[in-house]
Formats: C-alpha cells, sequence, structure tokens
DNA sequence: GCAAGGTC
C-alpha cells in the first residue's frame, strides 16, 4: 500500500489530526522522542486506499550557531563573528525525533509536512525536508495547508495539497543568521567589558538582542519623557448649573483651557460681569458604541493583561492549551478579519446552552451572526475564536482565557450598542459652553461583552434660547501632568507596531529583559527601567546608532518580507545586513567611552583594571538549591565600591529666587558651570518658540531655565508668577439670585456703572 | 555564557 508520512509542528497537532481525519480510529506506537508519537489509520488520498503515518517535531529541530573554534568569549574578537563560520544542525533535543523521521520516510512514498502555515512553519517543514529528501529518491513532498484543527479544515488541506514555499522558509534562515551574529557580537562585547569595568558579577550576561534592545528602549524613552516632563499651569472656567426640579448640569469650556493665566482671567471677569447663560442649541443624535472587532493575539495579549491582570506570557501558555484541547483556534495570528468561508452559526451554536452567556448567543442566532472586521489578515490563520465548548474541566486561568475569548467573538458577531446623545451649547458673554449626555436604547453587544462600560448620564431638559444663571462660575487652575510609564499592554503595542518580536515572542522578550535585570515591572504594574538599562540605552544613544530603537528591526523586517514575496533576494540582503551591522559594531567599539560614560553615572567610576579576581561563590546549599545570588560583588571580602547616588532629577523651571548669575551676554551659568546653551522650543504647545537654557556640557548636568524666567530684566514677569494659592484667589462664586439682574452692574474694568467691560470706554484709549 | 524562533 502507498504509505504517507505526515508532519506535525507538535505532537497534539499530529494526534488531533490524526483523530479527526480517521474519526477516531488511529492507532498510536512509540517513536524514539517519548513526547513525539506515531499515529496510523488507513484513508483515501488521491482516490486510492492510502496508509497515513503521522508523526511530529517539537519545533524547530535545528539550530544554528558559530563552530567551536569561536566558542571561547576570551579568545575571539567579537567582530570576527560577523563573518565566522556557521552551521545549523540538529539540535541535541531533537536527534531522537529526527531519528524517528529518517526510518519512518524510508517506508513511505510522499511525505506531507503539517507545521503551522507562517513563516517559521515553513522554514521548520524545510528541516524536516532536508532530513528527508537524501534518504528517499523520488520522494513526493507536499505541504498542508490549514488554519484551524478541525475535520473541515483538515480534509480541505488533504484535497489542496501545495508545494511549500523556499523563499518564505530562506527569509527565516536570514533572519536566524543575523540575530545570531548581532546578539553574539554585541553580547560578547559588552558583558565582557561591562563585568571588568565595573564589577558585575562574572555569571551576568549583558545580553543584546534585535528584540529585546529596542523593548526595553521603549521602556527608558517613556521613563525619560516622564522624568525630563515639565508641568505647565493652564487655566479653566467651569460652569454648573441646577434646576429649580434639583437637576444637576456641568457645562466645559468650549476653549477647553488657556496655557496663560491673564487671557484666562480678563474672559472670566467678562463672563462674570455678565452671567447670564442663553442656551444656543440642543442636539439630539444616535451613538453607536462599536463592537469588538474580531480578536488577534496582539489584542487578546493587551486584552488578557488589562482585564484579567494575566501577563502576555502567562495568556500565550495558557491560550496554547485552550488550542491544544480544540477548544480554540490557533492563538498566533495576525488576522482579524473573519474569511467568509468560515460558517460562524455552528460556532455560535456552541455557546448557546452556557447558563453565563448562552442566551446572548441564542440572541444571535436569530439575528445571524455578523462580524466586525479589522484590517489586517495574514492568510494563515483566522482571528482568535471558540472552536468547541469544553465538555471536562478547565484550570481557572483556562477559565478566565476562554470565558474572554467566547465574551470577544460573541460581541464581535453581534450587534453595536445604540443610545441617544444630548448637546446643550449655552453661552455666556459670548463664549461657548458644551454639555453632554447620553441614554443607552440597546445594550446589544454590552449584554455579553462585560469588559465594556458604556456610561449613561442624564442632562436635565433645556429649550433652545432659555436663559438661566449658572449656579456656579469659576475659574479653575491646573497642570499637565506627565506621562504615565508603560503597562504591558502598552509595550505589546508598541512592539506590534513596530514588528518587534512576533505574536508569539513578545512576552518573552519582556520577561527577557526583566531577567537581565534591565527593568522591572512596579507595584502598580507598570516598567521602569533599571540602572543597568537606563545605563544601556543612554550610553548607545549617544553613540547614535539607534540600537535601543526599533528601526532596524522594522527594516529587517521589510526586507525579509520582500523575500518572502520574491522582490529580494535572500543572499544579497544578507550580506547587505552584515555589512551594515559589522560597520555599527566597529563605531561602536570606537566610542565605547560614551557607554561608559554613561554607566558610570548609575555605577560610579570604572573600578581598577587588571579586574579583581572573581568573587568566591558560595558553597550550594544542597537539595533545596542555590541561596538568592548577589547581582554583584557584595559578597567578596573587598570593600563594596562607592555607590554614586543616583543623579537628581532634572531641574522644573527656575523660580525667581533660583536665578543665577549670568555672564555679560545674560547667560546664565550650568550645573557644570559651563555658559548654558540656549534652545528654542520647535515642539507645538504652549511655549513654542519660547526661549529656554540647556547645560552647555554636553548635557552632562540637568540644567533647565526658561529665557524670560533666567533674565534679570524679564524676571518677575510672566505667567508663573500665579502661583496655586494666588489662583485659588481668583475663583468666584455666584448664586443666581434673581437681584442680580435687576441691579446696576459696575463696569469691571474702570468700575463705573452703565456699561460692561467689553463697551468700556476706556478700552479705546 | 551570546540571538530569536519554534515548542515541552
Amino acid at each position: 500500500m502507498h504509505r504517507v508520512l505526515n508532519v506535525a509542528e507538535k505532537n497534539d497537532a499530529a494526534k488531533s489530526l490524526a483523530r479527526l481525519l480517521s474519526k477516531n480510529s488511529a492507532s498510536m506506537r512509540e517513536g524514539f522522542s517519548r513526547f513525539n508519537k506515531i499515529y496510523e489509520f488507513n484513508y483515501q488520498l488521491f482516490n486510492q486506499p492510502v496508509q497515513m503515518i503521522f508523526t511530529s517535531v517539537s519545533g524547530h529541530i535545528m539550530n544554528c550557531d558559530f563552530t567551536a573554534a569561536h566558542n571561547s568569549w576570551a579568545q575571539t574578537d567579537p567582530v570576527i563573528l560577523f563573518d565566522a563560520t556557521i552551521q545549523k544542525k540538529v539540535t541535541d533535543r531533537a536527534l531522537d525525533i529526527e531519528k524517528t523521521i529518517k526510518r519512518e520516510v524510508v517506508k513511505c512514498q510522499t511525505l506531507i509536512i503539517w507545521t503551522d502555515c507562517d513563516r517559521e512553519g515553513e522554514n521548520i517543514g524545510f528541516e524536516v525536508i532536508n532530513l528527508c529528501r537524501p534518504l528517499k529518491a523520488n520522494l513526493k513532498i507536499y505541504r498542508a495547508r490549514f488554519s484551524e484543527i478541525t475535520f473541515n479544515s483538515a480534509t480541505r488541506a488533504l484535497t489542496n495539497l501545495i508545494q511549500p514555499d523556499e523563499r518564505v522558509s530562506a527569509a527565516v534562515d536570514v533572519r536566524q543568521e543575523l540575530d545570531l551574529r548581532i546578539g553574539a557580537a554585541f553580547t560578547r562585547f559588552q558583558t565582557l567589558r561591562l563585568q571588568r569595568l565595573f564589577g558585575f558579577d562574572s555569571k551576568q550576561v549583558i545580553s543584546y538582542g534585535s528584540c529585546q534592545f529596542p523593548t526595553l528602549g521603549f521602556i527608558v524613552e517613556r521613563y525619560l519623557q516622564r522624568v525630563n516632563f515639565i508641568s505647565e499651569p493652564f487655566w479653566k472656567i467651569a460652569v454648573e448649573h441646577q434646576t429649580e426640579a434639583g437637576e444637576f448640569c456641568e457645562f466645559t469650556w468650549e476653549r477647553n483651557r488657556l496655557f496663560e493665566h491673564q487671557p484666562c482671567l480678563v474672559i472670566y471677569d467678562m463672563i462674570m460681569d455678565e452671567p447670564l447663560a442663553k442656551v444656543m442649541d440642543v442636539k439630539s443624535k444616535n451613538k453607536s458604541k462599536w463592537r469588538p472587532a474580531a480578536l488577534d493575539t496582539v489584542e487578546m495579549e493587551k486584552l488578557a493583561s488589562r482585564k484579567l491582570r494575566m501577563t502576555g506570557k502567562k495568556t500565550m501558555e495558557i491560550a496554547e492549551k485552550l488550542y491544544m484541547k480544540g477548544l480554540i483556534s490557533y492563538p498566533r495570528t495576525e488576522t482579524n478579519i473573519f474569511p467568509t468561508e468560515i460558517n460562524l452559526q455552528p460556532l455560535v451554536q456552541n455557546q448557546a446552552n452556557d447558563p453565563r452567556w448562552g442566551a446572548f448567543a441564542q440572541r444571535v442566532l436569530n439575528e445571524g451572526p455578523r462580524p466586525r472586521n479589522g484590517k489586517n489578515t495574514d492568510k494563515a490563520h483566522p482571528p482568535i475564536h471558540p472552536t468547541r465548548y469544553p465538555d471536562g474541566q478547565l484550570t481557572d486561568d483556562e477559565n478566565k482565557l476562554y470565558e474572554l475569548i467566547v465574551r470577544h467573538f460573541l460581541a464581535c458577531v453581534s450587534k453595536d450598542a445604540q443610545g441617544d446623545e444630548t448637546t446643550i451649547k449655552i453661552s455666556i458673554a459670548n463664549e461657548n459652553f458644551n454639555a453632554s449626555g447620553l441614554i443607552i436604547r440597546e445594550r446589544n453587544y454590552l449584554d455579553v461583552y462585560v469588559y465594556d462600560k458604556w456610561s449613561e448620564k442624564e442632562l436635565p431638559h433645556y429649550e433652545l434660547n432659555q436663559t438661566f444663571y449658572p449656579t456656579k462660575i469659576e475659574m479653575i487652575q491646573g497642570e499637565t501632568t506627565a506621562p504615565q510609564l508603560l503597562t504591558e499592554s502598552d509595550l505589546i503595542a508598541l512592539m506590534e507596531k513596530h514588528g518587534i518580536g512576533t505574536d508569539a515572542t513578545h512576552a518573552e522578550h519582556i520577561a527577557k529583559i526583566q531577567d537581565r535585570l534591565y527593568t522591572k515591572m512596579n507595584s502598580e504594574r507598570r516598567f521602569e527601567p533599571e540602572k543597568l538599562g537606563l545605563g544601556l540605552c543612554e550610553g548607545y544613544d549617544k553613540m547614535g546608532h539607534a540600537l535601543s530603537k526599533p528601526h532596524l528591526r522594522a527594516e529587517l523586517e521589510n526586507q525579509l518580507k520582500a523575500i518572502c514575496e520574491g522582490r529580494a533576494n535572500p543572499a544579497d540582503v544578507l550580506r547587505e545586513q552584515i555589512d551594515k551591522y559589522r560597520q555599527v559594531f566597529i563605531a561602536t567599539s570606537v566610542q565605547i567611552q560614551k557607554l561608559d560614560d554613561s554607566m558610570t553615572k548609575y555605577f560610579g567610576p570604572p573600578g581598577q583594571n587588571p579586574p579583581p579576581p572573581p568573587p568566591p561563590r558560595p558553597p550550594p546549599s544542597g537539595p533545596f538549591g542555590d541561596p538568592p545570588q548577589t547581582p554583584r560583588n557584595n559578597n567578596n571580602n573587598q570593600p563594596a565600591r562607592p555607590q554614586q547616588p543616583r543623579p537628581p532629577p532634572p531641574a522644573r523651571p527656575l523660580q525667581q529666587e533660583q536665578i543665577r548669575p549670568t555672564n555679560s551676554t545674560g547667560v546664565p551659568k550650568c550645573n557644570c558651570d559651563a555658559d548654558a546653551k540656549e534652545l528654542t522650543v520647535k515642539k507645538d504647545g504652549p511655549n513654542k518658540g519660547r526661549s529656554f537654557f540647556r547645560c552647555g556640557n554636553n548635557d552632562n548636568c540637568n540644567f533647565f531655565a526658561w529665557k524670560d524666567d533666567a533674565t534679570p530684566s524679564n524676571a518677575g514677569g510672566g505667567q508663573r508668577q500665579f502661583g496655586d494659592n494666588q489662583a485659588n484667589s481668583f475663583r468666584k462664586r455666584r448664586q443666581s439670585d434673581n437681584d442680580d439682574d435687576t441691579k446696576q452692574r459696575k463696569c469691571g474694568l474702570c468700575k463705573q456703572a452703565g456699561h460692561t467691560r467689553r463697551n468700556c470706554p476706556s478700552l479705546n484709549l
């Protein structure tokens, strides 16, 4: 009989595929690897009876690495690693798998690759093909293309077998080689140098990776934005009205806020002169709140982090388990568009008996499921959706994630929520204020999607042209606030946006930079850099090669895509990239003093050369493992190096009493006693065009001062004289007593009766 | 002792 060897990416996939295709009649036997079994059954393929033999790998079975000649960190100049020979060979872990596949393929005439339908899956497929082809002349080789492990999907794949795509696999080879060369060269170089100069433990690897560094870069960038943030005061006017029936309404200023006190005060006074409000517009319109779009991996990780407080890593682990149990579709997908060939009806039907959302699923069935789609497709996998209702027990975490996926799915195929939005526009002394309210008419998807809130706000009834006196009119001072540190969800979104890592690895890179002591998650579940992370990013940033920025990786990603689509030649891309990074590496080693300087800021000046002997390690503590490791040299007999305190945060704008001595041209001295550098704000915002001073010594200190604050002739002027307390003293309160409009009011400017500030004769002066 | 990518 014709025998067909089928190889899946993992044992569970082989097992499920065999079970589905054989209708549960496959027999199982052992292979050489105890994790990768062999499943056999008879099948009708190519219109003839065949024996199907299903087995699997466990992801990649090969790895590339340098040869033994370059293994020694001490004796290999890292720059050589850009050109050193690289071998690709079966990993030790996969030797048993290799043995099984080699033994089985010689008995077969056909090989079908069932690895996942993404770039890495294609490459893993070629690892298998390259093992098999030399062993069997005339071996027929096919690729099964499937996007979920279901009977329909698997049988469809078998009737539509295709050829494996060499270009896609070649793109992965390019990526592997570059990641290895660049990662190894920079990691060895910086680890050895920083261990030697700054006394890091000889076990502490200070790694560089094309994904881990940009990830760290995002965290550091946000941290610095926050530390360097200079708060700006602003002023705004708030209006409140309580109707005779006792209903409240708050109005917000159409100008939102002003960054200068004086103009705001002028407007406020004008309002207080004529505080009669007139209703200019009353609008009511339909408002929809959109149901969520079909779920892709990144969105799932972000949602689980926000709503379930589950890390990305954990989320992916659990999703993988749910997938293996056949409960959800493949969890690594960039697609958020449901392909038309997926029949949603039975998928919704599967959920119709659940006590929590069954009734909702039934409603969807009655109306017909209509998905809200996003804009992306990876042409490999559908959006994440439930494929089956669980028949056994799930763990707590599995339950929570399954629930999220089901609720998201049902919400996605249901209807947007509908409401009526009312907006009221009033005018007081020609200044406009708005209030808006919302009444929800149909909750629709909100009934199942407990993670979204849409709050109702009822407004009092107002008639067009109605007038009233507000209960309260206040001028309020506020301050702009610094951006928050990144949450995991923010970080994943940034990685996704810049093409750092894959759906499957975002979470791992985030874990890696914590292991490396570059960053940590604080008690508010936000990421803050550690000293080591700050020192590294700052040092490399000063060199200007953007190694901690996402662009290099994004550019490579584009070239890989071009290889996949046949627009670029893999060998050319590889050569070009290696040349580029070799140059960057050489330039880095020339300017390495910049990294040393940054590290010195955080770890004190470099120690003596030659390096002190490595600290004696305490003996292992027996069956319960090693005692906790101290990160650096504090457990030896030598006195610990004096630690320099962390540099102070950058100065806020100078207050008057802090004004510094200036030179003859009015330029102040910075904290390192150099003439400060004058710059102008270029960024759009309240201070655009305003001049300021920074450290004149290559930003050595954190000196900052506004020019108009620092220059004595101008000191004391400007908006900043209005502190919090003073601003509060401008708060006024006015009751809408009826006396007010019968009384003659006085002009706010000249204090004469008979006119107001706007038509005050003194304004004509 | 390096990377990132699969998966266990």
